[in-house]
DNA sequence: GCTTACAGGCTTGTATACAAGTTTGTCGCC
DNA sequence: GGCGACAAACTTGTATACAAGCCTGTAAGC
């Protein structure tokens, strides 16, 4: 593959993983083309290469956009994540001393990284533990596979995660890989199931669809089908489902 | 995207799931372009994407490839459809009848075809057996992963594999549906586990890394260790390791 | 005879020009 | 003042032209 598609391909794709790029930013190709010094071309090939990935999408002569995955396509993500990481602890016989050790390093770094208030570097690290895990295995296929996930679930989260459970993320990682270091695998897969059922319930899967959510709610905050408002506001309504008839209806302000 | 790419994408792909394009085929621009009756940069496009999906490969102003897998590349993609296809199993916590019955009718089709001598289907419904189990769980991504992973097993059968096993296969397939029927997915899985191992464990992975090797083992049995030459250019010594100094001299020719 | 050098053809690599569509800003009309 | 139509700017979509490299066939030199 070309170099220079191959960087700005890896360069978006670990801003993503870095939380350095929120869902739904736009990726203009001639702004890219300058920013990297490349012509169009380039930023195309590398713009198609990360779709198929599925980290962006293109929207008809309107630009390439960060995706922002749906709830359904979150609860898909995750549940993908779930299969592929139990699965690589259950394959895994024995865990190399190297392995071990390197996971128990980024596991203390992301307790430094909390302990430090970096919130920046927080994510982002929180995120690499899976990508680490997978190399364990040595395979480089599964660890790609687990890479493009882990950027989608970074997205998911800073779609849908209403409150950052950091601390309890890095337990969970501690635990796992103190299973990993007893020997006990099965049970370092089932600590991973529910570390993934966790991050994944404290989701606000109801919320955030799209940017405009939030204004729409507060234009008008009685029943627009489907998508759920999301401003700060109590936003639980058990909601009746769509109710076609009855659209824009500003009166309850309630809250 | 873009439909028209998207056909040519799928095209290719399912004629390699089907085992209709071989390893090591060559997929040139222009030919692919007068094919489908489009230009170039569509081509070009499609096969991007099918290179980020590990399908094709580029080599450099020659031309587009379809992949053919390294014994190493093909122990990380068995090992890697373990993992995925074992922990699909575990997660399932039950199989809807529905999944059940398509599952049945398809190992049905296996055997009709087994039975027919349809060498043809025969291959394409082993490996589809996998993708539709993917769908049980409903989970695109998953099926798309395990799609691709399909795709790449298969021409690492084409490669590797010796004698085709196509009644054992279909009788695994068989039984790990029985288990499934059974409620008893772990059973399933340990079956799954078992079945891929059986496969990779039938492939020849000394054998068969370039269409030369035949060729080349004809003319020196002894120890060719890297690359053979495509003309008759003197080159490393596998014996006493490389002369520096005697550059372009053909003293030897026994090799 | 064997090797090497070279030229021609063929294929991909890359940039650019233009086409087509979307968004936004502005003006005129009611 | 509000609404709608129009126009201009901007963005991607697509094709094409040309550059650059690889392979093969041929001929000259040792």
């Amino acid at each position: 593959m070309n170099p220079a598609t191959a960087n700005i391909e890896e360069a978006i794709l670990s801003a993503i993983l870095a939380g350095r790029i929120n869902p739904g930013t736009r990726l203009g190709e001639q702004k890219l083309a300058d920013l990297f010094g490349v012509s169009r071309t380039r930023v195309r090939e590398a713009m198609m290469r990360l779709e198929t990935r599925g980290v962006v999408q293109v929207s008809a002569r309107r630009g390439w956009y960060v995706v922002e995955p749906s709830a359904e396509e979150a609860r898909e993500a995750f549940q993908t994540r779930r299969v592929i990481e139990t699965g690589l602890l259950h394959a895994l016989r024995e865990v190399p001393p190297q392995v071990l050790k390197s996971l128990k390093e980024h596991v203390a770094m992301e307790r430094d990284a909390i302990g430090a208030g970096d919130v920046h570097s927080r994510a982002c690290l929180l995120g690499d533990f899976h990508i680490h895990l997978a190399d364990a295995l040595g395979n480089r296929m599964l660890t790609e596979i687990i890479r493009d996930l882990t950027a989608r679930t970074t997205l998911i989260s800073m779609l849908y995660q209403p409150t950052e459970k950091a601390e309890e993320s890095s337990h969970d990682h501690e635990d796992i890989v103190a299973a990993m270091e007893a020997g006990d695998l099965a049970l370092a897969a089932r600590l991973m199931d529910e570390h993934i059922g966790k991050v994944e319930a404290g989701l606000d899967l109801t919320a955030k669809p799209d940017p405009l959510a939030g204004l729409r709610a507060l234009l008008s905050p009685a029943a627009f089908a489907g998508n759920a408002p999301s401003v700060p506001h109590t936003h639980d309504h058990p909601q009746d489902h769509s109710h076609p008839h009855s659209h824009g209806h500003p009166a309850t302000k309630e809250d």
